[in-house]
Formats: C-alpha cells, structure tokens, sequence
DNA sequence: GTGAAAGCGCTAACAC
DNA sequence: GTGTTAGCGCTTTCAC
C-alpha cells in the first residue's frame, strides 16, 4: 500500500490530526509545524486517499457527467471542457454513455450516487418527474432541459431558431420542414415552438417531421417526408440529422443546396467537414460544459439549494447549404 | 446519509457481517437468511457505499481511462466502448483528457491512482521509462505502444501502412510522402518502419515530414513541404491531419486527388464526412476500447503480473482521396 | 496549537 | 452459519 498519513505524522514527529489539519485546514497550525508537516508529506510522495477523506467528510471530490452518446460530435467538446474545468478545481469525472436509452441513464446515476457529489446532465432522455426525484438525493445540474429545483444551463436555440428561420425567409423560401428529434428532448421542443412562431409571424408554412433519432440514419430516413411535404428548405435537429438528409435528398435526386436548402445545429466539426459545408447554428459546448460544472460546485459548496440558471447565446453560421429556392 | 448495511441488517434481524456476506459472498450464507437480508436490501433501496467498502478491500471498481484529445473524432468511439464494457463489468471509468500534455498527463495519473484498480492509457504522451515506473504502483494497459511488463492492446498499423503504400503503389505513384506524429507516438514510429520496409521493397521513393501536431492545423501546416518534396502521394498520421493537408494543398492550387493523394489514418466520421472522402487506414478502435479493458480487467483480477497483449487487425478503406498520377 | 479518541460504512479474520 | 471484533485512512469533536 502506498504511504498514508501516520507515516507522514511520524516522519514530522506530530499526530495524525495535525497532519489532517494541515493539510485541510493550515491556517489551524503553527506555521512551523505546518512547515514540517508539508516537508515530510513532500518527501514521502505523501497523496490523501480521498476514498477514506469520502467517508468521513461525505465529500468524494468526483463529478458525474452523464451524455446520451459520446460519438455523436456535439459532446466531445462539451466533455472536454467540463474534464479540464473540473481538474482545476480538483475533482475528476466520471463520462458516462447511456446509448440514448432511459433506463440505462436512471441507473447509472443510482450506481454513481455513492461516488460523485454531483451530477451533470446533458440533454437528458430521462422525464422531468424521475429527475426531480432524483435530484432529492443528489445536486443536479441539467444541461438543455428546466426541471423544477433543478440548476440548469440551457443553450439559447430558441433564438438561434428562429435567427435560422429568418435567414431561410429572407434567401425567399416559404415553406420549411422542421426535423424534430428525440420525444423527450427539450431542446426539440424549443426549437419546434419557436420555428412555429418565427414561421407564423413571417407567413410562412413550417411542416414539422418527427421524432426522429438524433443520428445521421434518422436524417436519411427522413428525406422522403421531407420531399413528400414540399417544403424548400429543412431544419434538423442536428448536425448529424442534417448531414443524413442531406444524403438522403441527395440519393433521391434533390441536390443541396439547388433543390432544398438545409440547416444543422451544434456548429460541430462533422458539420465543417461534410460538403455542402453544413449552413447550422450554433451551440455553445465547450462553454456550457464550464458553466455546467460551475453550477454544480457552486451548488455542492454553498449547499444552499438555489436554484441557478444560466443561458448562453447561440448564433447562426451560414456556410453552403443554403441558398435560394430554385425560381418554379 | 443514504441507508447504510446497518439498517438492513436491522431490518432482516442479522448481523451486519452477514448482510455483508450475504451481498458479496452469498454461497456462506444460509438460503433463508440470504434471502431475508436481499429482501431488506430491495425495501429499504440500499446501495453499497463503494467508498468505503475500497477502504477495506483495496478495490474501487473504478477504471482510470486517458486519452490526449477526447475531441479527436479518433477517441469516442474508444471510448464509448470501453465505457459500456466497464460497466456491464461492474466498473465506472473516469475519463480524462491530457491535452496532448505529457506532464497533465502524469499528474492524473498519479491523482487517480487512489481511485481506481487500474488505468488505461491510450496512445500515451509519456516515455516508456515513466510508464514502467508508474506501472509499479498501478496495473495499466497501454493502446497503441509497447512497454516492458505492461499489457497492451495494438492495433497493426504497420500492416496497415503496408497496405496503403501498396495501394499507392499499385496506382502508379513512385514518389511517396509521410507525415508524422508527434515524437513520442509508436503509432507514428510505427508507420516510418513500415513505409520505409514497403517503400524499399517496391522501390519507390519516401519522404518523411515531420513531427507534425496531430491535427488538421498539423496537416495545412505540412501542405507546402509535401509540394516541395515532389511526392504525387501522401499518408498522413491521422484522419485528421489528412483532412488538414487537403485543405493546405488545394489552398496551395494543388487538388486532391487530381495531382496530389491523400491517405489518413483511423477511419473516422470525419473522413467520410469530408471530401474529397478521405481513403484511410481503419483502426478497430471500439474493438480497442474493450480489450483494453478486458486486459486490465483480467489483470486486476489475476494479479499475476502476466503481460498479455492483444493485436488487432487494421485494414484499408479505400474511397475518393487516392488516384493513379496526373501524366507529367 | 496539538493530541487523544471516536467513528464514517464496510470487510475479514476469528470465535462460537 | 452467524456474531464479534478490529481496522482500512482519514476527519473531527473534545480535552488539555
């Protein structure tokens, strides 16, 4: 086993709680002893063993940062962000992948429970009942949803929706399809009732299509639908859905932009890569996965269960899979 | 607190020692006690505090898994199925991105060591020395590198690479160019062997360019020495760069892959997103991702300091990015 | 300012 | 087959 505190306690000649104090609390410690404490903990490679600390303290200094799919490039940044964030304020994190599925979700935070002192949630498949229950027994931070007592960090898309609609208005189309996504996706359900009303306020049809599955295969399988309904220009849910309409439209002998325009969203590299580079908007990951752990320490230090929100600002980048509609 | 072995053992009118046993050695355990005491368990929700059971037994059931980019489209799916493996092992991994940062790299590491049984480093930034002294104190496995008394997981590039030069080859091109990884990646050491035997073998000319960072800003930044060397083909060391260099080239008027051939390496989205859709060497990444763990695993559970090594097979996807020269 | 002692939740000898 | 006991490494009263 490796070197505990008793032999740093020995090595500077003091008790066990006083190397505890020093090391968590200096400012309780004569400045020499502190000196020596520190100096043998140095020259022993002394490392508290934050499981014992964990039970003690009931403090684990471990995050849970749950994600409905790693692959899928909207995350990575987010999970990034929030890894390195979190080792500046020195705790690690636990990146869990729960496939898109519920259950799969609901227990693995059960099983992370003991081990994190707080959760962060990104774009949740879970109902807003099961997380307020289990934000009983847990902080919470939820990232694109509200749920009542919870934190959140909420990505404006809203705005960015109805930002997307106006540049799709303004190039002359006049009737756009919506590619909504995952049932209990919050984020879908914004964008749905703000495309409906940028749509209504500008006098323009909007055909919304969906649930469909957040991948670039729920994309193709939606370009018939999306032919069907004679609409000029699509919104997808994501990047990922966009680049699969795209091919799926492609396949069935609408070009893009010529034919159909189309706009992604999470601003993702897939999105930059993929030609037509993908018109999207865009979400702010790496910042969100920041400002998710921010919220969540906050919430762990102060204890004081406020409920805090923060909203950052998305923005459309228009790159070249929009355009005009072809003249009848 | 959350319900503790105490109060179920309460509840089944036992002993805690033998709730204890009866959760983690049922077969000591009398049939109608066991029973009693699960009984207790489920009514009461209770949930071993793995904390303080790691106290007792030295084992966390938490797996360390570090990567130097997580936003590398390389890595998710890695990931990703490490994760899900782990966890139908019973293990929660803490993922941790080391910035391509060798020294973050050993810092989180040695953070980990108390909280986990065991580390995977994929495609590590470190030297072989320092690996093989921190494997001292922890079991690890390493992805794509050989260290002495260490289980590896390879992929084999090195046929790879063979095969890539051959398919150059066999288009016509005499003039091949390579652009390394960084310094201290096997991956990257790899593929200078195996180009270097399979060039010689047909005798066909290699440049090699680099070290060169591992991303696309890596690939536009060789663009203009690929031009200089002359070579009509290029392999880069990852998708990535590829997808860089592309970009360089065509800025530079040169266009892929009308005068110049581009190879990547690792088969990610990115490749087949972007286009000209990038021919690359595929690597078995979530293959990887879960023998990885499988090794560490075993490892753990052994406790015979085998070094096992698993090598699996990478291969050619061959797509838009590769042609026969342009006629001088 | 520092030491002594109790205890966090659990497991692992050792008795019986 | 089950209870008793000690103790994992650390923190935290409580004395002094």
């Amino acid at each position: 086993m490796a070197v505990t505190i008793r032999e740093v306690a020995a090595l500077a000649g003091v008790h066990v709680s006083t190397v505890s104090r020093a090391l968590s609390a200096p400012h309780l410690v004569n400045a020499a002893t502190r000196e020596r404490v520190m100096a043998s903990a140095r020259q022993l490679g002394y490392r508290p063993n934050r499981a014992a600390s964990a039970l003690t303290t009931g403090r684990t200094h471990n995050l849970g940062l749950i994600v409905s799919d790693i692959a899928n490039p909207f995350f990575p940044p987010l999970i990034k962000a929030a890894q390195a964030y979190s080792r500046e304020r020195e705790y690690h994190v636990f990146v869990a992948d729960t496939d898109e599925d519920p259950q799969i979700e609901e227990e693995l935070i059960r099983t992370l429970t003991k081990q994190v002192d707080g959760v962060v949630l990104v774009a949740p498949r879970l109902t807003n009942q099961t997380i307020e229950r289990l934000s009983l027994e847990l902080p919470f931070v939820v990232v694109n949803r509200k749920v009542k007592g919870v934190s959140t960090v909420l990505m404006d898309i809203g705005h960015g929706t109805e930002t997307a609609v106006a540049h799709l208005c303004d190039l002359g189309h006049r009737h756009l399809a919506l590619l909504a996504g995952p049932r209990t996706s919050w984020t879908s359900e914004q964008m749905r009732r703000a495309a409906g009303r940028a749509a209504e306020a500008r006098q323009v049809q909007l055909t919304v299509i969906g649930p469909n599955a957040p991948s670039e295969h729920g994309g193709t399988a939606a370009a018939s639908r999306v032919l069907a309904s004679g609409a000029t220009a699509v919104i997808a849910y994501n990047d990922l859905m966009a680049i699969g309409v795209i091919e799926g439209l492609t396949e069935a002998g609408a070009g893009v932009p010529g034919d159909v325009s189309v706009v992604g969203v999470d601003d993702t590299v897939a999105g930059r890569l993929s030609r037509p580079k993908l018109t999207t908007i865009m979400m702010p990951t790496a910042a969100a996965g920041r400002a998710a752990v921010d919220l969540l320490l906050q919430r762990i230090d102060d204890a004081d269960d406020v409920q805090a929100q923060t909203i950052l600002e998305t923005g459309l980048t228009v790159r070249e899979s929009t355009r005009p509609p072809a003249k009848p």
